[in-house]
DNA sequence: AAGGACACCAACCGCTGGATA
DNA sequence: TTATCCAGCGGTTGGTGTCCT
């Protein structure tokens, strides 16, 4: 059994921000090498990094045909929607977006569609209004038993959250926020692999299907979005086409077993929190 | 003008599944 | 079969610029 050598020797390598003279190292080597052993190229290319930081520079910055300016209004309503059925798949949600990076998307929405949905009043992660989510709440609490309630939630009145000057502010409590995230798990999610409905499909032309909400539960996120001007179109399916041969299925695939297994832990969350 | 708060984003960190020896 | 590495991914951090008081 042979042992491979380390990819670099981190506490030698240079961090942080980069040179145009490393990035101009690094199109060289990939204009006369091509992509591939990241590992190798440091050392080929003469650089002081690690190999796993040239790939993400590349990745990221360095890559033919990658956008750097802002994003479009096209482009957010994209995020927003892909967002709705897939969550946080950012590498699967930049791929449908031409020139984006996975990087470019995650930043984008911690940084302005997230809270751009929060002002909204809509919960980022299930999309829901927060009406609704505290109209669930109140649901879920009318089932739990009062002596098997969490002690904050006992002795904090939610109303008391929704007092305050700045009421825009969907504030919610500890035990809200809890309640909140619950409906996720009854939130309905649809990924119809068509390779695997359809057996009479070649292999190369299968490809996965996500169910998108209709822009009609979305309500009114273009009033958000850049510009203002674009309307959502009642298109309720967007297939997420195939960069390569049967990749998407397999990350679909996975994708079901992720949200299984996140459902499966905020439910022992919630037993936890409520001491079933 | 100063400096604290906030926003943005490039880069890093740590985990995972697949590949490899 | 096992140990290790690699590439990809999502989460987080830290530097920098801008805004506000």
């Amino acid at each position: 059994m042979g042992r491979r050598p380390p990819c670099c020797d981190k506490s030698h390598v240079k961090k942080g921000p980069w040179t145009a003279e490393e990035d101009a190292k690094i199109l060289v080597y990939v204009a006369s090498h091509g992509i591939g052993n990241w590992t190798l190229v440091p050392q080929k290319a003469g650089l002081n990094r690690c190999g796993k930081s040239c790939r993400l520079r590349w990745t990221n910055y360095l890559r033919p045909n990658l956008k750097h300016d802002s994003f479009t209004s096209l482009e957010e309503e994209l995020i927003l929607r892909y967002h709705q059925a897939v969550g946080n798949r950012w590498s699967l949600i930049a791929k449908q977006l031409q020139g984006r990076t996975d990087n470019d998307v995650k930043n984008h929405w911690n940084t302005k569609l997230k809270k751009k949905l929060l002002k909204m009043g809509i919960d980022p992660i299930t999309h829901k209004p927060l009406s609704q989510l505290l109209s669930d709440y109140g649901n879920i609490n009318a089932l739990i038993p009062q002596s098997t309630r969490p002690l904050d939630q006992k002795h904090h009145d939610p109303s008391s959250y929704f007092s305050r000057a700045d009421s825009s502010l969907p504030t919610m409590s500890p035990f809200q926020e809890q309640a909140a995230s619950m409906s996720f798990m009854t939130a309905p999610f649809h990924v119809i692999n068509e390779a695997a409905s359809s057996s009479a499909s070649s292999s190369h032309e299968s490809k996965v299907h996500v169910n998108l909400p209709s822009s009609s539960t979305i309500t009114i996120w273009s009033d958000y979005l850049v510009g203002d001007q674009q309307e959502c179109t009642n298109e309720p399916d967007i297939e997420f086409l195939p960069t390569e041969g049967g990749e998407y299925m397999n990350s679909c695939s996975r994708l079901g077993v992720d949200l299984t297994k996140q459902r499966l832990l905020l439910l022992l969350r919630f037993l936890l929190l409520t001491q079933f």
